[in-house]
DNA sequence: CTAAACGTTCAGTAAACGTTGAACAAACCG
DNA sequence: CGGTTTGTTCAACGTTTACTGAACGTTTAG
């Protein structure tokens, strides 16, 4: 919730875009909690989507997000821990500053076969238990060890595919 | 934690199968918490992945594993509400039986595809929020959209080519 | 009908988790 | 050298969550 008096304010986009921002950032607090992880570090998540600049100071994502420096620093430890954000710190300067990390998603998707990898590993050690059994009680767990190596096998190539078409349109955009 | 006493028993595998089975569904268990979801839904769905018979009832459930009839309520409900497993009835049968639902897996993968859509929607918010500010800024929120876009498109692919495989796979195991 | 088996719902609990705020540490400035 | 700014660690708090066990409703059987 905020903290903020915004109850006087009138409701217009144009006239609040404060307001609207921070119900961004409050979506992204959401989403990332849906997907297991503390609501705080989405919304550290969602400020630094859309904050201008995108460099943003520890003190200043206590302030906007009106959390604890200890939460935030906690936070963001965690999110640089998966791979979302980075810090950056600028010579001569005494804070530090954090921002998206440019291949952030790519990262996800690494993660993600990561599991994809435990899923498989965990169904091959299942059908070492029913090693002895009938082919009708390994059919589940068959399907399930097939399935995560597929995955494992295209993934990859999906993400590589992604890659090269952002090269090919960097270029495409730099040539114009 | 096991409630059963195991101490006495000796450890080995061929002696213990069920130590072992036990400790395959406590791993189940623990991947499922990671993935966010309650610890004793996995634990359900990973003996349900190595049961004989693969349909357990709501009572076998709550003895092997050792939880309330509540609890196997409760996440019995989730799984089927997740698409992981199904509820069968036999005819003349008082009591219900779960097991694995056959397309688990492909019910996931559609699952992730929606929370993918989810995620592109909100760039597109945020693009909508900073649509007056110069395209340095943007460059976050349209990368976030872009890549969420490319899987929105490619999982569904994905998804379809496992499925001809398998259907395919079928078809030649029929005919010899 | 009564009795027993089966299953769900729900209040209560215990543990885990997120968050805060204060204490502490480190880097910089006057 | 303090003093100030910046950031981390950690104990304590409050909330949320998973899980239990009891109460309740339903169905089947005698």
């Amino acid at each position: 919730m905020l903290a903020l008096e915004l109850s006087n304010v009138k409701n217009s986009p144009e006239l609040n875009p404060l307001l609207e921002q921070m119900h961004f950032v409050e979506e992204v607090g959401l989403m990332f909690e849906m997907a297991g992880l503390p609501r705080m570090s989405g919304r550290i998540f969602g400020w630094l989507l859309i904050s201008n600049p995108p460099q943003q100071s520890h003190g200043e994502l206590a302030e906007v997000l009106q959390a604890s420096k200890g939460s935030i620093s906690t936070m963001t430890r965690l999110l640089i821990q998966i791979g979302l954000i980075e810090r950056i710190s600028l010579p001569g300067e005494r804070r530090d500053y954090f921002q998206i990390k440019s291949q952030a998603w790519s990262q996800m998707t690494k993660q993600r076969i990561a599991q994809i990898t435990a899923f498989r590993q965990l169904a091959e050690k299942g059908l070492e238990l029913l090693k002895e059994n009938p082919p009708r009680l390994k059919h589940r767990l068959e399907e399930m060890r097939d399935i995560h190596a597929f995955l494992e096998r295209e993934l990859p190539l999906l993400d590589e595919r992604w890659e090269l078409e952002q090269k090919q349109r960097a270029l495409g955009e730099s040539r114009r």
